[in-house]
DNA sequence: CGCGCGCTTGATTTGCGTCAATATGCGTGG
DNA sequence: CCACGCATATTGACGCAAATCAAGCGCGCG
């Protein structure tokens, strides 16, 4: 269902009535090599909404370290991520802090139907955002089942992520922990790296010591000593933040099933 | 006061007494008294689709310890909890384990789109269960946006969950894990609980010590010893399985934000 | 009764945190 | 260019919270 206001466009149509033509040209500049468009929520929308939040959509980019809850970007504005990582974060009143979710192109951010739950969304590299207004979102979602679809099925895949990263922070050891770490960013950068012997990859760690450390439940100190260990057995390569897997067998081995 | 509406009601209804009948009469005896109609999914459906889900759906009783994925429940079989508590595990092949989430009534069980991802679901204490085909709620989820949305809702709940638990599983003390956990249980055993210097209550835990050193990551012995200096220190008081809070102040305070 | 199971309690070990010192960039300004 | 400061990492020595090991208790049940 589209909106009233297009009239002019509705027009259109009538007097253009290939809709191939639609299909195809009708794709927003904005969009046309964006992620979301294919994995991410924009898949569910026909090529008329996508123009439609398109109109509405600003790209944005946002440094290292920058919040994106409450304040540069403000609650009514939700966004897909089009680069880099974003972690979302709980602290407790003494500092204490956990990682409780990484997100990646091209997830969307910001929750539906609620505000954002008390937890701090922050970039923890480079980010490159499309946002739009939470008006424009909801309006699409009325008009669309497929839409809601497939928050629910981010929503369910974060929760099984959750739930995952419950069992490496309750039950693994440090080593297991980061271990664990480690496939993750790397399955994430390079998804073609999960081959049995395969020649594995080097990249650079999106995560500082310290978040990886709030994300494991570690501390610095213990991460660190875990990547030196990696790197004497061999499984890895580290240097700062580059790394290396040298031996994925070994180091999915370790980080459990 | 809900007696005094309907009498109500009934007055004005006289004049369309055919419709009303359906209303008032049309709701399954399975589901009159039934908390999912009011919090759980139920809420979304009309008498006429509750009628049609409840005659496809079966009461089950499971007892403590029953497993109901993969086993006694097939999966094409979902289900609302109607009393008991269900704990959601995943485990490592050394054995270790790990809780990663507890449910209670009315939750909706069992996920929609997929097969339930590698996770244990098992009854924690005796558990009723409202329980349909997959076929049937599926094809209500077609015809009724409401319930995908309901969906939706519970599962980003249980998504802010989970996060929650991640903070207190990686970075709380032991003290203040069992603090939370008491925390968690006598909240959803007696919502009413929450007041600043209520006058708090008693009830039977749910879950074991093991189950407990599960869902926290701790060993039993730790949560044992955790129990007993909570009771020396007064903030409640222990008596195996029965636990009476003492000091809901002092214990929330512990807990943690 | 005696056996098993859940729980508590104590003694001992250990993995990880804490504290502290040192290194390795990296940008900035002299 | 080097010198300096600051943030991030590494490395080592030490301490502690929680795990592990080991009895022993209460209680239901065959």
């Amino acid at each position: 269902m589209v909106v009233g206001r297009d009239r002019q466009r509705r027009n259109k149509w009538k007097t253009r009535p290939v809709r191939q033509d639609i299909h195809t040209s009708g794709i927003p500049v904005l969009c046309v090599s964006c992620e979301a468009r294919h994995r991410g929520i924009c898949g569910a929308l026909e090529p008329i909404q996508l123009v439609e939040l398109a109109r509405a959509s600003t790209k944005h980019v946002l440094e290292e370290g920058a919040e994106l809850i409450g304040d540069a970007e403000p609650i009514d504005n939700y966004a897909n991520i089009l680069s880099g990582v974003v972690k979302l974060t709980k602290s407790l009143p003494d500092g204490r802090q956990q990682i409780v979710g990484l997100q990646f192109a091209p997830d969307f951010l910001g929750r539906p139907f609620s505000e954002e739950s008390a937890i701090g969304v922050e970039a923890a590299t480079p980010v490159s955002l499309c946002s739009f207004p939470r008006r424009t979102i909801q309006r699409l979602i009325e008009a669309t089942p497929g839409l809601e679809r497939r928050l629910l099925m981010q929503a369910l895949r974060e929760l099984d992520e959750a739930r995952g990263w419950m069992m490496t922070v309750g039950r693994k050891t440090a080593a297991e922990k980061v271990a664990s770490f480690l496939l993750l960013i790397a399955r994430n950068i390079d998804p073609t790296l999960d081959g049995e012997g395969a020649p594995a990859g080097a990249f650079d760690l999106p995560l500082t010591r310290a978040d990886i450390g709030d994300f494991l439940g570690l501390t610095i100190e213990t991460v660190s000593r875990q990547f030196t260990r990696l790197d004497r057995d061999g499984l890895i390569s580290v240097k700062g933040r580059r790394v290396e897997v040298l031996d994925m067998g070994r180091l999915a081995d370790l980080a459990g099933a």
